[in-house]
DNA sequence: CCTGAGCGG
């Protein structure tokens, strides 16, 4: 299940982000997104859980939690339409 | 620059 964890600290990591969705279920993989240009944090991550009840379970107790003192903002993140797919081309399937 | 929107490669 991928998890998208917004409003975090720009002191926070990927693996305390790891060890965070840790306590309620196994995760897979945390990924805080890093500018590539400045290489400090863009202020929120991703969480990759294997199992949906614990990102259900990990999202309803980590959302809105004091993480690095500030409330994260957990939810389910949006399936992307080119996750190694074919089209480079953006197609927009927003309703 | 010590920041502040929110969905990455």
């Amino acid at each position: 299940m991928n998890i998208y964890v917004g409003n975090l600290s720009y002191q926070l990591s990927s693996e305390e982000l790891r060890e965070a969705f840790e306590q309620f279920g196994e995760v897979s993989s945390a990924n805080v997104v890093m500018d590539k240009l400045t290489g400090r944090s863009k202020g929120f991550g991703f969480v990759e859980m294997p199992d949906r009840a614990s990102g259900e379970e990990a999202i309803k107790q980590l959302d809105g939690a004091p993480l690095k003192g500030r409330n994260v903002r957990v939810n389910e993140a949006r399936p992307r339409e080119n996750q190694g797919g074919f089209p480079p081309r953006r197609a927009p399937r927003r309703a």
